[in-house]
DNA sequence: ACTACATATGAACAAGTGTTCATATGAGGT
DNA sequence: ACCTCATATGAACACTTGTTCATATGTAGT
């Protein structure tokens, strides 16, 4: 960014020029951000990890995570957006459940991660 | 949450228990909150891949990801403070690396997750 | 049509986050 | 001791985010 700055490299131009090769797309950085702000929050996580091995509706969610059910209906509004969970409205209710495996590879890395 | 909601539960109780056994604790939602929060910043995730397989200093890093040397310095300060990186100080430099591979994991699966 | 229930949504507010700017610390060379 | 380079850090600021409160929408039963 500077171009008085570090005029005394020490490591070598080549070193620099490997770790620029190795940056991706700013689309690339920009879904990955996207991505784990999704699952940075607690409430979601909670919500995530309820619906890992099921469907469930808002009111199921209320009981499970001890939230307002606004509070949950903004939350389930953004991870649909992302496309994290998708929904299924069958009379009162709307059932929601997870989008993808992607979800729970991540959310499982992380557990992982979590038990150190 | 509330006690006079949803008083026509359609799931059955079981699949409520279910889904609050698979709950989680307080501290591992917290642990992994944070873990998501640190790589859901772009900047961070860019200092991230250029120190993907090899150590750089703050200088290189200005370079390679063209961000000021304060906001670098700044972003280093937090990825250290989580044990996300180490540093090393050797001479006027202080050397930055990955400190341990559940970062490199969550990453590489958050990548493959961006590329559809 | 009316009522009760389930969910969605908008506004408002507090709390958190990332950058910049200015300055401090610390190490090496002279 | 002094100067310069490399990095760290604090304050200020704009911006984002999650919750609550109030209210709207929509569905089923009567």
């Amino acid at each position: 960014m500077k171009a008085d700055v570090c005029k005394e490299f020490i490591t070598h131009p080549q070193v620099i020029e490997a770790a620029k090769n190795d940056l991706l797309s700013n689309e690339e950085y920009d879904y990955m951000s996207m991505l784990f702000k999704m699952v940075s929050d607690p409430t979601r996580l909670k919500i995530i990890s309820a619906l890992f091995d099921r469907e469930l509706c808002v009111c199921d969610l209320m009981e499970v995570t001890e939230m307002s059910q606004s509070a949950i209906s903004h939350q389930l509004s953004k991870l649909k957006q992302t496309r994290l969970v998708k929904s299924d409205k069958r009379g009162k209710n709307v059932f929601y459940s997870l989008n993808d495996d992607h979800v729970r590879q991540i959310f499982r890395q992380a557990q992982e991660h979590a038990r150190d």
